[in-house]
Order: structure tokens, then C-alpha cells, then sequence
DNA sequence: CCGCAGGATACTG
DNA sequence: CAGTATCCTGCG
């Protein structure tokens, strides 16, 4: 219905490579809850620029609403996708030698990639994802960005901004099923109108320290700030344990009895520097049923 | 109808 | 500290 609003499909030279598994994985694989997959393309968006993305020769094509800047839409996608970042030499440095299911697991998503995703959508996103699963979390985001966000093209809404929240009630946010998280997005909301230096002030930090901030938001513990690190601010040594990987290290790594601490310390030594970036492989992984669990 | 889901938090021992 | 109930909602 709304082909015409969009472009055509402009090609990409300086994009990333990818096969069909890594594609997919790396936008709608858990990493960001931003992105529809139709037949032929994915459908998204980043802050307030619209996006159909889709492979061609293994390189992102994109097509965007006719009014939109092609040139600022490559540049957005390049920032999103971090290419500025060297996610082979990553890949060398793990240790996939002595690990086979590490190994098998990067074997099956090749060419995966952690997004550098928007602060602001990050967080909000991760807000809402305590004990959701991803369709619902989807769901929640879509009828914010429907309600309240602000309208991109003709089917499409930007999130609504963290400004935009502030002034939402908190029983207005219910209305979007989110439960005892609304609680959590609204009090975040008058934080972030309270301090509102304190996001962009985030991206100064080292990991340990991001963490210790994104802690001090109602509904942020350990496992939230680690995606939010990781998801937004590449920080590549952020290892957030949800019930996947904490499955996949106490069976498939025989980690039986550790705590999460425990599995934070082993994962770190044994993945080294950029075990987030390894994380993502195990997630993936595992949820495609190559790690058995 | 019930258990549980990509968690956080307050409370208990 | 480690373990546990509670928080909402929707899906299986």
C-alpha cells in the first residue's frame, strides 16, 4: 500500500558484508526490536529515519520514503551498523580453536554484527523486556510509536522520546501493556527530564562505570545495563546473561551451580575483551536450536 | 485454568 | 550475600 511512498532501492558500496543468516540475525535477532520482516525486505526505523533494507550480492540495499535524504539515510545506517568497527578481527581473537561451540556457533551466523543502536531507543526498549517475550516486546513498542510517537511516513512512527514519555501517566502507559514496567519507563522518563545531560554524558564512560549509571534507573539491573552497554554504546566487553545464555554456559559450557557472577568472571577470561560480541553468537545459536541446550 | 516468559526489587534467613 | 515472592500481561 505505501510502495509509492517509498524510493528506490539505492545500493550501499561501503556496506557491510553479510550472508542471508547473519542478515537477519543481526536486525531482528534480538539485538533490536525495531525491525518487521515482509518477504522480500525488512522494514524499520532508527530515531526518525524509515527503512526498508534488504541483500543484494551480499550487501544491504535500502529504500526510504521519497521524501528523505539518501545521503543521510547511508550515513545513519553506517553509524547504526558500526562500520567503523572490525568485527573479523574480533572473530580472530576468540577463542574458537579450543571452544567447538563457539566455533559452531560462528560458523552459522558468519558475518553477524552488534548494531550501535540509538541510547535513547535502546534503553527503552530493553525497559520493556523484562520477562517479555521478543513479539510482545515488539508489540508494546509498536503501539507506543503508534500512540505517541512522532509519524514518519504513512505507516511508519518513530518511538517516542524519552521528553515525549515525561509526560505520559503512568496509566496511560499501562494502556500499552506494559505492566508493572510502566512504573519503571515513567519514573526513567522524570529522571532523564530531571538530568538531562545524563544520557548523552553516558557515551564518555567506560563500561564499568555506563553500567553503574544505567543502574541507578528504576527497572535497570545488571543484565538491562549489559544491553544497553553493549547495544548502544559498543561496548564489546558488556556480557549480559539472560536465561538463554546462562542455559547455554551452565549445559553446553557444564557451568552447573555458578552464580551469575560466577559466569560474568568465566565468560570475560574465557571469551576475552569482546565476550558481548561472543554472547551474541551463543544467543543466536542456541535460539536456532545449532547449540542444544 | 495455570505456568511461565530474554528481569528488577524488596524482603527474608 | 543467596534464595524467594511479587509485580502485569498475554500466550500456550
Amino acid at each position: 500500500m505505501s510502495n509509492a511512498a517509498f524510493s528506490e532501492w539505492y545500493s550501499w558500496s561501503e556496506s557491510p558484508y553479510f550472508d542471508r543468516q547473519s542478515f537477519y540475525e543481526t536486525f531482528d535477532g534480538g539485538q533490536s526490536f525495531a525491525w518487521v520482516r515482509s518477504d522480500s525486505f525488512i522494514e524499520g526505523t532508527v530515531l526518525e529515519h524509515s527503512f526498508r533494507l534488504k541483500l543484494n550480492q551480499n550487501k544491504i540495499v535500502f529504500s526510504i520514503p521519497r521524501s528523505s535524504k539518501p545521503e543521510k539515510a547511508q550515513a545513519v545506517l553506517a553509524n547504526y551498523l558500526a562500520t567503523d568497527s572490525d568485527f573479523e578481527a574480533m572473530r580472530a581473537r576468540f577463542p574458537w580453536r579450543s571452544d567447538p561451540i563457539l566455533s559452531q556457533a560462528i560458523n552459522a551466523f558468519p558475518h553477524l554484527r552488534i548494531l550501535r543502536q540509538p541510547l535513547s531507543e535502546t534503553l527503552l526498549g530493553f525497559l520493556c523486556s523484562s520477562s517479555k517475550q521478543i513479539t510482545q516486546i515488539k508489540e508494546i513498542l509498536s503501539l507506543s510509536a503508534k500512540k505517541y510517537g512522532q509519524a514518519i511516513s504513512s505507516n511508519q512512527y518513530a518511538l517516542p522520546t524519552w521528553e515525549q514519555l515525561a509526560h505520559i501517566s503512568e496509566t496511560n502507559l499501562r494502556q500499552l501493556k506494559l505492566g508493572y514496567r510502566a512504573r519503571y519507563i515513567s519514573q526513567t522518563a522524570q529522571f532523564i527530564q530531571a538530568h538531562p545531560e545524563w544520557l548523552e554524558q553516558l557515551t564518555k564512560l567506560d563500561t564499568a562505570q555506563a553500567k553503574n549509571e544505567l543502574t541507578r534507573l528504576p527497572g535497570v539491573g545488571e543484565k538491562i545495563a549489559d544491553c544497553v552497554a553493549l547495544f548502544a554504546l559498543s561496548k564489546m566487553d558488556a556480557f549480559p546473561i539472560d536465561t538463554w545464555i546462562e542455559k547455554i554456559l551452565t549445559r553446553a559450557y557444564g557451568l552447573h551451580g555458578y552464580s551469575k557472577a560466577q559466569l560474568a568472571q568465566f565468560s570475560q577470561i574465557h571469551f576475552g575483551p569482546d565476550a558481548g560480541y561472543a554472547q551474541q553468537f551463543l544467543f543466536a545459536a542456541a535460539r536456532a536450536q545449532i547449540i542444544p541446550l
